[in-house]
DNA sequence: TGACTCATTATGTATAGACATATTACCATT
DNA sequence: AATGGTAATATGTCTATACATAATGAGTCA
């Protein structure tokens, strides 16, 4: 690598510096033009690794104060939430999706309390199935408020999937995830073939466009299911 | 807002434009040199701009075919991983730990697996449990490689955790997370006061130092914790 | 002592210009 | 029609420079 350095150079220097402790948890690392110096690049160039490290929680930066190795490393992990369609897939087996039951009705009071509506407002409940290899992989359970889509009232969801619609109909701005443990209850360990009581992997997205809730969905996997990252 | 502008304005500029539709799914945007005469700033603060949609999953680019609205966003979300103790005192409670067993043994087989250690290698084994409210919060069960951390034999963790003993001892350069949910076994079931077989959630990280182990731990909660963020 | 002012300083961001690189589109050849 | 080479092009990145902004800390005054 006879060239220049690039940022990406400049960053994984830095970022060994601080795993082998030659820069030391809670110590001030030298300022942008002393490092753009060493590195024989321009300041910007550093700023731009720095920047990168910061977002990942290794270093924390404030103005005049300079650059420290931070010293509790919240590490803050990614996950990327894709469609269910994509995420079988991506494991090369076969989707495939089954609605379980579509109707208009009264959201309970969880649901509208989950999403800031007030009064009982009717939305469009479905409940689906998605398989993998035919092997049941998740339960949906979804309500989705008429008011922020109406066009949503004229579909059937017998072919397509709410997620996969709702991707390319309803534009939103601002989404909530929630993930934990629960027991199946009867109708979702009948949907995934479980035992009443199993312990299943619960993910639920709440989404807005501005201040007007969208939908709230309920994913129920069975207890193989792993949500998982590096970083 | 009279002076010239930011990225970020250009950004949520240009986010608002694809919330409302004003720039359909999957269609390509102008390119950056057009976009910049648009805003009347420079090509690089559009492009930083840009770079942010990316990296939110928003937008995709690929060289000399430009930039395009995702059409299925893979929405990527992130969490904050933080230290039971600074997770459990954000919510304004008090923090007790507690060791439940200390000893140097051999692994077993899955946990070898998970760190890609070959051979039944001896290594500390701990068992802690932490408390909030003097409420069990998570019982952690931890695996470390003496032969990366030889320092922590020394060590007998009664009053610090691992954890935090580890951040300020072990530097590490890669980690992995899988979160699962999973029934209680008897001895979880017992330090966290549940019943066996209850859903509990279960968070594992593994990390390294370069190619070498550094530790394995599992950590187990009740089911009311919750594992959640915002996009 | 304490409160305030102000210069100093490191990071934050914008700009113009240049070159690098991946990919496409088109054209020529087989 | 299929293949392969090549020019065109949008994004990717770096540089040098300038000014903006937030904290700090020293100095001043009550």
């Amino acid at each position: 690598m006879a060239g220049r350095a690039s940022f990406r150079d400049i960053r994984d220097e830095m970022a060994r510096r601080i795993a082998a402790r030659v820069w030391q948890p809670g110590a001030i690392i030298p300022a942008e033009e002393e490092l753009a110096r060493e590195f024989g690049s321009a300041r910007a160039t550093v700023n731009r690794a720095l920047q990168e490290l910061a977002r990942a929680g290794i270093v924390e930066r404030k103005r005049k104060a300079g650059t420290r190795v931070a010293l509790h490393p919240v590490r803050e992990a990614r996950f990327v939430i894709p469609l269910v369609r994509q995420e079988i897939e991506a494991e090369g087996r076969a989707y495939r999706y089954r609605l379980l039951g579509r109707a208009i009705e009264p959201a309970p009071a969880d649901i509208r309390a989950a999403l800031g509506l007030a009064g009982a407002r009717r939305m469009l409940h479905l409940r689906c199935l998605h398989l993998a290899d035919e092997r049941p992989w998740q339960v949906e359970d979804r309500w989705i408020n008429l008011a922020a889509v109406p066009a949503a009232r004229a579909e059937t969801f017998e072919t397509i999937g709410p997620n996969e619609w709702l991707v390319h109909n309803a534009p939103i701005s601002r989404a909530d995830f929630v993930f934990r443990a629960a027991r199946a209850s009867a109708v979702e360990a009948d949907a995934l073939g479980l035992d009443v009581g199993e312990a299943v992997f619960v993910g639920e997205r709440m989404t807005w466009l501005g201040q007007e809730p969208v939908t709230h969905v309920r994913m129920v996997h069975p207890p193989t299911h792993t949500l998982r990252t590096s970083v």
